[in-house]
DNA sequence: GACTGGC
DNA sequence: GCCAGTCAACGCCAA
DNA sequence: TTGGCG
């Protein structure tokens, strides 16, 4: 990201055009609801991606409001880490349904999430129509393209972004496989050992295996899967898995869902495995003291000392440079 | 953060 | 003109 | 079928 395409006035000026679309179909694999129940109608049929050439502009608001009081981060820094980490999060929100979490006032204020895309939002924002059925209607995702479009989002006051697990081509497949390790009073050493034998346990099965800090407490353990199998057969995989860590570790993880019954252990969440469930995304910044973001780990990075809030919209973009290489990527590419 | 509808 | 309200619902599993 | 959960 280059700093000349911005103004003293905080605009984006830059001399970018949007492609033209190419207009194949959004639909092809959701098509074929792979038998799955009546999710046959809920495939994105039209979109309001652009058809012309437009220039984008975003003309910020407020870059002095307070988000973070404990800290003083303002909502420029926030925009400032958006940007500056754009190039390695973008890949995660290509082609993926995204919905806000807004905080307009900051992370003491009141905060709402948000799917359906206002009608105020220019044209050059992309938006995917996904049938909803309960509510009878179409909802109009936000699907975030570049790091205008990005901006734009974090503009209205977005902290967080939660993303599908699956791509609009191919709604139904999720890209990975997740183990959310939650701790919730259980040490987060016992976090650590988890996410070690999950590990090993995918070492064992020739399964690749990827994690990230959450951003908050816990870990999220992620395999990918290649958009090859069904949201189903993505939880019956974490489910199996995740028994075979609680019963190798009976004292410190748990798959029980009753909270009073977790004890101190950690809770093995694999249930997110499913179609409309969001995952924080990487590198997404929480409305959480101290600005921390969801940051990508190696596995060598797994051990102690982790300290997980150390990763915050401060640090992460130059973290990122100095590694390069987005350890959590291969995610997004391999297909076992 | 931006907009809407009721007063 | 001002102010209050809106901005999400959901799938899954154990009981 | 419901309620708790995230
Ligand atoms: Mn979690
Ligand atoms: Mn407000």
């Amino acid at each position: 990201m280059r700093y000349k395409e911005w103004t003293d006035e905080g605009l984006l000026r830059q001399p970018v055009f949007v492609r033209f679309r190419d207009d194949k179909p959004v639909s092809d694999a959701a098509k074929k609801g792979a038998g799955s129940r009546e999710r046959d109608q809920e495939v994105p049929v039209e979109s309001t991606a652009p058809r012309s050439p437009l220039p984008r502009e975003v003309k910020f608001s407020n870059l002095d409001k307070v988000f973070w009081p404990e800290e003083g981060y303002t909502k420029g820094d926030l925009i400032d880490y958006y940007r500056a980490i754009s190039p390695w999060l973008l890949p995660y929100l290509k082609d993926r349904p995204v919905v806000l979490t807004r905080y307009p006032d900051g992370i003491a204020g009141k905060s709402f999430f948000q799917k359906d895309a206002p009608g105020f939002v220019p044209d050059w924002i992309r938006t995917e129509k996904i049938w909803s059925e309960d509510t009878q209607r179409y909802i109009g995702y936000f699907v975030a393209e570049d790091v205008e479009s990005l901006l734009y989002i974090i503009n209205m006051g977005t902290i967080p972004l939660h993303i599908w697990g699956s791509r609009l081509t191919t709604l139904e497949q999720p890209d990975w496989c997740i183990l959310d390790l939650d701790p919730k009073a259980a040490p987060f050493l016992h976090v650590l050992k988890i996410a070690r034998a999950t590990k090993s346990l995918c070492d064992d099965l020739a399964l690749p295996c990827f994690i990230k800090t959450s951003g908050s407490t816990g870990l999220h353990v992620l395999i990918p899967l290649g958009r090859q199998c069904t949201y189903e057969q993505a939880r019956t995989l974490g489910g199996l898995l995740a028994r075979v860590i609680a019963a190798e570790l009976p004292d410190i993880a748990t798959i029980t869902r009753q909270v009073e019954r977790r004890g101190a252990r950690v809770y093995i969440d694999y249930v997110q495995n499913g179609y409309r469930r969001l995952l924080v995304a990487p590198f997404s910044a929480r409305p959480l003291p101290g600005a921390p973001v969801s940051m990508p780990l190696a596995w060598s990075d797994v051990t102690p000392p982790l300290d997980i809030r150390k990763f915050t919209i401060k640090n992460a973009p130059a973290l990122m440079k100095k590694r390069k290489d987005d350890p959590l990527r291969g995610v997004l590419e391999l297909k076992p």
